[in-house]
RNA sequence: GGUCCCAUCGUCUAGUGGUUAGGACACACCCCUUUCACGGGUGUAGCACGAGUUCGAAUCUCGUUGGGACUACCA
C-alpha cells in the first residue's frame, strides 16, 4: 500500500512558540523525504494561532534551522493567522449546521467538574453540559457578563478509525476523547485542532505525517473533516525521540540536545545530524548501510519501514557520525569551514599566525575524530597561545623529563637538530637520554609544547610549532 | 484514573514460521603506533513474561507485565 505521487501534498506546521525542536525538524525532514521521493509538494506553515506564546524571533530561528539543515519546502511559508477570517467563517458555518455550540462553562466550573471526575476515578473531560442550550439560557448567561466559547459536537460514542501509515490500524472512540473540544476561545479566537483541519483541507493536503504524541488530536481532527464533510487525509504518526530516560525529548528539560540552533551554533554538520535523524527509526534497505547521503536517502526512503517505537538520543551515535562525516571532509574543506564559523566569533584560532600549508597541515592532525567545529579550540589552543600552563606536578611520574628537556633545548639552541625533521630529532633525543618507552620521551615534550599529554601527533605538532616556539616554552620550564 | 501507542544486546536496529538471532554505536581486550589519535581484529551482551495456534514461533493470537504519549479557552 503506497499512497503517495506527485500529487501529494504534505506539510511542515511549526509553532513558533519556542525555537526549534529536533523532533519537529526530524518530522519536517521525513515529510520531505516523502515529498521528493514522489514529487509532491511539500507545504510550510507557521501554526501561530496562540498569539500570546507566538514570537517573531522563533518565526526566524525555525526558518534559519530549516535552512541550515537542508529542509526545503515548495509553497509558504504560510501564517495560519492570515486565515482567521476564513476560520471564523468556518465556526459560523459549524454554528449554522447546528454542529458546534456556544459552551458558557467558566475555566472554575471546569476544573470543579474534573476535580470531581478525578476523585470518582472517572475519565476527565467536560460533559458536554451546554450543548442544547435555550435561547432564554444563553440569554441569562450573557447578562451576567458570560462569554462563550465554541464546542464541536462530536457524535456519541463512534469508533474513529483510520488506517495509519506507520501504526497500522487505529480506533479511538468519541467518548474517550474528553468531551466536546473547544474550536474557538472566548476572545473569537480559533484553536489548534480546529485551524489544522481548516488549513489542511484549504492547502489540499492529502497526507500527514507527524509525531505519535498527535494521536487523539487525530481522532477529534477526523471528526471536524466528518462534520465538514470534507476529504480526510492519510495520516502517519512517526514515532517520538526519547531522552535516555526514556521520556519525549523536551527543550524544558533536556535544553541543548533538543535545539536545532545549539548544533548550529557548536559547528556540528548539518549534513551528520541530517543522517543521524533520519538513521534513528528508520534503515537504509542496503544491510549494514549506516552513511547516506540526503540524496540517497530520497531514492529510497519508505515511510512504512518507519520504526514503530520511539529513539532514544543518543550522544555516543550522533558523534560517530559527526566523526564519520568530517574524515570524509578534506583538510582544506574543514578549514575553510573553520575559518566561517569562527568569522564574527570572539575565539584563539588565530588564522593568521600560520601560513596556509601550516593551517593544512595543522587541521589534517585533528580532522579525523573530530565532532564539531567549535573542539577546534581545545584540540589546536596550543597551537595558538603565547604561555602554556603545566601542572608542576604533571612531571612527577616522569622520570627524566627536565633531562629530556634540557638536551632538546641544547639541541635546538645549536641547530644541531630542528623541530623541521622531527623524527631525526626525537630519535636524536632518545639515543641520547637512552629512554625507550615512548611515554617517557613524548610526554614531557607534549606537556611543555601543549600543557597535556593528549593531543595530535607530536612530531608534527613540533614541525607546525617551529624551532622558535618551541625552545621559548622549553625556556620557559628549565 | 481514562484512552491510545510501543516492546530483539546498555542504545539504534536487521529479522515478516525453520537463522549458530545479523549489523552499528558504546564498552573490554589484542594488533598497528617510540607518544596521542586513526585504523584493523576479537570479545561481553538481546528476542520482557505466560498461555495458545503449529511438526516447528523473535516472527501469528490472547493475556500479563513494563515503558511512553495524550487527557487546556497550548500546539
Amino acid at each position: 500500500m503506497n499512497t503517495f505521487d506527485s500529487s501529494s501534498r504534505l506539510r511542515i506546521p511549526p509553532s513558533p512558540t519556542g525555537s526549534l525542536h529536533l523532533g519537529t525538524a526530524r518530522t519536517a525532514l521525513y515529510n520531505m523525504l516523502l515529498c521528493k521521493r514522489y514529487q509532491g509538494t511539500l507545504i510550510f506553515r507557521l501554526e501561530d494561532t496562540d498569539k500570546e506564546r507566538s514570537k517573531s524571533e522563533y518565526v526566524s530561528d525555525i526558518i534559519n534551522g530549516f535552512k541550515w539543515l537542508g529542509i526545503e519546502w515548495d509553497e509558504g511559508p504560510f501564517r495560519q493567522s492570515e486565515h482567521s477570517f476564513r476560520h471564523k467563517l468556518v465556526v459560523q458555518e459549524l454554528l449554522n449546521k447546528n454542529l458546534a455550540y456556544e459552551c458558557f462553562c467558566s475555566q472554575e466550573d471546569l476544573d470543579i467538574l474534573r476535580a470531581e471526575q478525578r476523585k470518582n476515578n472517572q475519565a476527565e473531560g467536560y460533559d458536554n453540559k451546554h450543548r442544547n442550550l435555550t435561547i432564554e439560557e444563553k440569554e441569562n448567561f450573557r447578562k451576567l457578563g458570560k462569554k462563550p466559547v465554541i464546542r464541536f459536537k462530536l457524535n456519541e460514542n463512534e469508533d474513529i478509525i483510520w488506517q495509519d501509515l506507520v501504526k497500522g490500524e487505529i480506533k479511538i472512540n468519541t467518548s474517550d476523547l474528553g468531551g466536546d473540544p473547544v474550536i474557538a476561545k472566548e476572545n473569537g479566537d480559533v484553536l489548534y485542532n480546529f485551524a489544522v483541519v481548516v488549513d489542511d483541507h484549504d492547502a489540499r493536503i492529502t497526507h500527514v505525517v507527524r509525531g505519535e504524541d498527535h494521536l487523539h488530536n487525530t481522532a477529534k481532527q477526523i471528526a471536524l473533516y466528518k462534520g465538514l464533510d470534507w476529504d480526510v487525509p492519510i495520516f502517519g504518526h512517526v514515532p517520538l525521540i526519547f531522552s535516555e530516560h526514556k521520556e519525549k525529548l523536551s527543550k524544558r528539560k533536556h535544553g541543548d540536545i533538543a535545539n536545532v540552533s545549539n548544533y548550529k551554533n557548536k559547528g556540528y554538520l548539518a549534513e551528520a545530524i541530517i543522517n543521524y535523524l533520519i538513521a534513528m527509526s528508520w534503515t537504509y534497505p542496503e544491510q549494514g548501510r549506516e552513511i547516506f547521503s540526503l540524496e540517497e536517502a530520497i531514492e529510497v526512503f519508505d515511510i512504512e519501514k518507519m520504526s514503530k517505537s520511539p529513539a532514544i538520543y543518543d550522544q555516543n551515535k550522533l558523534e560517530w557520525f559527526c566523526k564519520e562525516y568530517f574524515k570524509r571532509l578534506s583538510s582544506e574543506e574543514v578549514l575553510e569551514k573553520a575559518k566561517e564559523f569562527f568569522k564574527d566569533k570572539e575565539t584563539i584560532i588565530n588564522f593568521s599566525l600560520y601560513s596556509e600549508q601550516e593551517l593544512i597541515s595543522m587541521f589534517s592532525l585533528v580532522k579525523d575524530g573530530l565532532v564539531k567545529i567549535i573542539d577546534l579550540e581545545e584540540s589546536l589552543n596550543f597551537f595558538f597561545q603565547d604561555t602554556i600552563e603545566i601542572e608542576k606536578s604533571s612531571f612527577d611520574d616522569l622520570p627524566q623529563a627536565f633531562d629530556i628537556l634540557k638536551t632538546m633545548h641544547k639541541l635546538l639552541i645549536s641547530q644541531e637538530e630542528s623541530t623541521q625533521d622531527p623524527k631525526k630529532l626525537l630519535n636524536t633525543l632518545s639515543l641520547k637520554t637512552e629512554i625507550k618507552k615512548g611515554k617517557n620521551l613524548f610526554f614531557p615534550i607534549r606537556l611543555v609544547i601543549s600543557g597535556t599529554t593528549h593531543g595530535p601527533d607530536l612530531a608534527e605538532s613540533l614541525r607546525i610549532l617551529g624551532n622558535e616556539k618551541v625552545i621559548k616554552r622549553i625556556e620557559k620550564v628549565i
